[in-house]
RNA sequence: GCGCCCGUAGCUCAGGCGGAUAGAGCAACAGAUUUCUAAUCUGUGGGUCAGAGGUUCGAGUCCUCUCGGGCGCGCCA
């Protein structure tokens, strides 16, 4: 990461003070959570003991050395912290000038030169349609991707489509007793005749058990490679690739490689084969499992008492083969985490074979959204579709519009970004392991901490630039020395560390605070002075400031995939 | 029964590798628009950080227990 001047310039003191290197004195040093306590500080307490003195004292003899610089006016010492205060006008110099040269690069980072990551995300199940509870997988591993993507990774995207086992098996037999290929085709929508044929075959199978038997029949025969079941699978991945690709483009979603699980079914075999040959396999009431006892784990099945194979099977056949198509350094499963227990028996499976990469592995798990009194259930039919909720996200952006900028071109595009923002980033901004209630308003809520905030901060700056009409030229910095330009700054200097830590706690929502934090800064500034005005270094500086926050907001939307348009 | 996750303002959440006076948004109330987009801004009220112990100079943060909610625990994925 770049860390800019100022901050170089307190952990080089800091650093030689103590003598201590400066990578690290570099993870102590704090952002004080009130303005009044400068820029910086570095809290002294850990010191105390190994110094046989108070963290005080020790603040004081390291002010008693400073001297002011290029970039730091003065300390204070507050309790145990020591204070730095910035040279305002070279910090914000410092800071916007570098803003504004890397412009559209401006939070990437080279961290991650050279490493792979593979992520498998959003992975929903054929034939049956999105979910809002499909959102999650699909929205947090696409921001995932873009984060590592801004961090100079290679990033591979898949999509692992389940096109496989049991499930899939259920909706072949309740098409052949409940419908029909033909009514399939001539369907109006054929993901929801698909969906309603999935509902009823678990309506039925409560009466008469032996459909799941039959269920089970019908998978066993897919995986010996019968033509008639893999007709009828290729068919139903047909109809359901047609219908997720239509919601991906909605939200923007690109995968590097779309691969069901059937993409794997002639590797599954030889992945048994050598799982055999690097631990003990053995038989318990008729299945083939893998004893995972000494990591506290019950045992993870790997072939079912018929001899076909589970989800674990078909994972570790994936995983064997990704490693060796592309080398991975991590590879992210982003899965709910009620499969929590699925991916601790995975890896402790391949712990047990000695397989050394598997470190590399990790599960990033999220909560659910489900109804405030019950579980959202695709069997039970008692579901809210991705499309439905989208496309109501849709109409109040639209009503919105039709309230507050009725002269607007291309409603309904902008219509659709806000709405779309609204949606994601609600699910991006909070903390991924939590829960998530059901519920409209919230959910497409476009007043306060939200995506279309975010949009609408930026087309209130586009729309200034736009009138502004002048170039910006030579700047004079000593022209934005306010408050409030100041405080834009400071949010502006935290967001490549929050896309940095985003990156490596897999975790979106630690963008979306900085984001905020920047788009309110900028609102508190536009209230407060003018930008198009009769003093034209003024407003020339007051401009390269906008072009700043303009920056850091577009880039930090793309990375969470939500659009900004120029007006709305 | 066992295991994992969560519990912070009326509501939704930040703060989760211990550190300064626990912060935002929504809702409520009071204000701001002859001026660059009011999807905005300013202010007010609102908290025994679920509870009890413990570790520490210092705990919302770490440990133990209890309570409440969610999820999972062999032939689904």
């Amino acid at each position: 990461m770049n860390q800019n001047q100022s901050l170089q310039e307190v952990i080089r003191f800091i650093s030689a003070k103590l003598n201590i290197s400066e990578v690290e004195v570099a993870p102590f040093i704090e952002f004080p959570p009130e303005k009044s306590m400068g820029e910086y500080a570095f809290p002294c307490f850990i010191l105390a003991k190994k110094l046989k003195t108070s963290p005080q004292k020790i603040a004081e003899s390291l002010a008693e050395g400073f001297f002011p610089t290029e970039f730091l006016k003065e300390v204070k010492v507050v309790g145990g912290y020591l204070n730095f205060f910035v040279q305002r006008e070279n910090y914000i110099k410092d800071i916007l000038s570098s803003v504004l040269k890397e412009g559209g690069a401006f939070g990437k980072s080279d961290e991650g030169k050279g490493k792979m990551v593979v992520i498998d995300y959003s992975s929903p199940n054929i034939a049956k349609p999105f979910s809002i509870g499909h959102l999650r997988s699909t929205i947090i591993g696409q921001a995932l991707a873009n984060l590592f993507r801004s961090a100079s990774y290679k990033v591979v995207g898949i999509n692992h489509i389940g096109d496989w086992g049991t499930q899939f098996g259920k909706q072949i037999v309740a098409l052949k007793k409940f419908g029909s290929v033909e009514d399939l085709k001539n369907a109006k929508d054929p993901i929801v005749y698909l969906f309603d044929l999935y509902v009823k075959f678990h309506k039925e199978a409560e009466k008469n058990p032996s459909l799941e038997d039959e269920a089970r029949e019908m998978f066993a025969k897919t995986e010996r490679g019968d033509k008639e079941a893999t007709e009828l699978r290729d068919l139903l991945v047909d109809y359901s690739l047609k219908a997720f690709n239509k919601t991906y483009k909605r939200l923007g979603i690109e995968f590097t490689h779309t691969r069901g699980e059937s993409y794997y079914a002639d590797k599954v075999e030889p992945a048994f084969k050598k799982i055999e040959k690097l631990t003990e396999v053995r038989e318990s009431e008729g299945a083939l499992v893998i004893d995972l006892d000494s990591y506290g784990l019950t045992p993870l099945l790997l072939k079912k008492r018929d001899g076909t194979t589970l989800y674990a099977t078909r994972d570790l056949t994936a995983l064997f083969d990704r490693f060796e198509e592309f080398n991975f350094n991590q590879m992210l499963y982003v899965v709910g985490q009620e499969q929590t227990l699925h991916f601790n028996q995975l890896f402790s499976a391949l712990e047990k074979m000695k397989i050394q990469w598997v470190n590399r592995c990790h599960h990033i798990p999220f909560g659910m959204i489900r109804f405030k009194d019950k579980k959202m259930s695709t069997r039970e039919g008692n579901v809210i579709f991705l499309e439905q909720v989208l496309d109501e996200a849709k109409k109040r952006a639209k009503d919105a519009i039709e309230k507050k900028n009725p002269e607007l071109k291309d409603k309904d595009e902008v219509a659709e970004a806000v709405g779309t923002g609204a949606v994601i980033f609600n699910d991006l901004s909070q903390r991924m392991i939590k829960d998530v209630i059901f519920d409209w308003d919230q959910m497409l809520n476009f007043e306060g901490d939200t995506g279309p905030y975010l949009q609408y901060t930026c087309a209130r700056i586009s729309s200034i630039i736009k009138k502004s009409g002048s170039n910006i030229k030579e700047i004079d910095w000593s022209r934005i020395q306010d408050d409030e330009s100041f405080q834009i700054v400071r949010a502006l200097e935290q967001i490549p560390i929050a896309i940095s830590n985003a990156t490596k706690a897999y975790e979106p929502s630690i963008l979306c605070s900085a984001l905020l934090f920047v788009a309110s800064a900028f609102n508190t500034f536009y209230h407060k002075h003018r930008v198009i005005q009769e003093d034209k270094n003024v407003e020339s500086a007051r401009l390269a400031l906008l072009k700043a926050v303009l920056y850091s907001l577009k880039n930090g939307l793309q990375i969470l995939n939500i659009k900004a348009p120029e007006e709305m």
